[in-house]
DNA sequence: ACAGTAACCTGTTTGC
DNA sequence: TGCAAACAGGTTACTG
């Protein structure tokens, strides 16, 4: 269930193996995901140029005499790349194989919220990329843009940084932890967060994303990148799934609010 | 425009 | 042990 780093790590673990390969054929044994898949033949033979990121989004670029096509997949709760040099038997919720010149890249993804859709350029006009506010990562995050974003908002500051149409890449467990590094209580309104407060909570998502990235991201359940290791930034999480514990840096306990996702907080410092 | 909720799915964990 | 409910890292679509 991957947030921004683990996209980011699965991008770095691909693109090397991928770069430069063609596409000789695909395998399409479900195309029943977020969106019904349908692949182009005119991606036939098409080499893979740059692996990119968009948010969580990761966006294959392919070039052929025909000349750039897109393909732009999101990972879901449960999606997953594998990459194969000699591609065993497809098991249980393997969708869909991208076969290139010695390499298969397998998607697996149990709960089928996941999405691969394929795009002529521009890319930044396909419907799901369209509307999103700034990449978490991007350089023009800063707190002037959240507080001027927030202006009237009565949403909680946590589902404020959680919507793509305002800051693209912040799932449920980096926004409990940037909040906690920034120590901004969760739940209050975002149009009532100062201008100083949001200079230290754009530092801080930063700081934990670019973190968790160095950590291969963070693997609480079932996330492995695709050439099969796991994250090791749970290690580093300082409230997410910690409820009940104490917090690391005071002696009060972590408060777990539940909810449509839970959310974790130090009601010490983060006030 | 905004806020809140339901919906899309399967698998695993928790509680009775 | 069995069964049901709750929950899981995401996002869109719908409602008021």
């Amino acid at each position: 269930m991957p947030e921004l780093p683990e996209v980011e790590t699965v991008r770095r673990a691909l693109s090397a193996p991928l770069r430069d390969r063609s596409l000789t054929d695909w395998i399409l044994r479900s195309s029943e995901l977020r969106w019904p898949v349908s692949i182009p033949e005119s991606l036939r033979g098409a080499r893979l140029g740059a692996l990119s990121r968009i948010a969580k989004y990761l966006v294959f670029c392919f070039e052929s005499d025909q000349g750039q096509q897109f393909l732009i997949s999101h990972l879901g709760m449960s999606g997953s790349f594998r990459l194969l040099k000699e591609a065993p038997p497809a098991a249980k919720h393997d969708h869909i194989d991208l076969l290139f010149d010695g390499l298969t890249l397998r998607y697996n993804d149990p709960r089928r919220f996941g999405s691969l859709h394929f795009q002529k350029p521009p890319v930044e006009a396909h419907f799901l990329l369209r509307e999103l506010g700034l990449d978490a990562l991007s350089e023009e995050l800063d707190g002037k843009y959240l507080f001027r974003k927030s202006r009237g908002r009565r949403l909680s500051v946590k589902d404020f940084v959680m919507n793509a149409k305002i800051l693209a890449g912040v799932g449920n467990i980096y926004a409990s932890e940037a909040l906690f590094e920034a120590k901004i209580r969760p739940t209050t309104a975002a149009g009532r967060i100062t201008k100083g407060r949001y200079d230290r909570l754009a530092t801080a998502i930063q700081f934990t994303l670019a973190k968790a990235i160095d950590k291969g991201g963070t693997t609480l359940r079932d996330f492995y990148s695709s050439d099969g290791k796991p994250g090791y930034f749970a290690q580093n999480l300082k409230v997410y799934d910690r409820g009940g514990q104490d917090c690391v840096t005071c002696e009060a306990k972590i408060r777990r609010l539940a909810g449509a996702r839970s959310t974790y907080y130090c009601p010490k410092c983060q006030r």
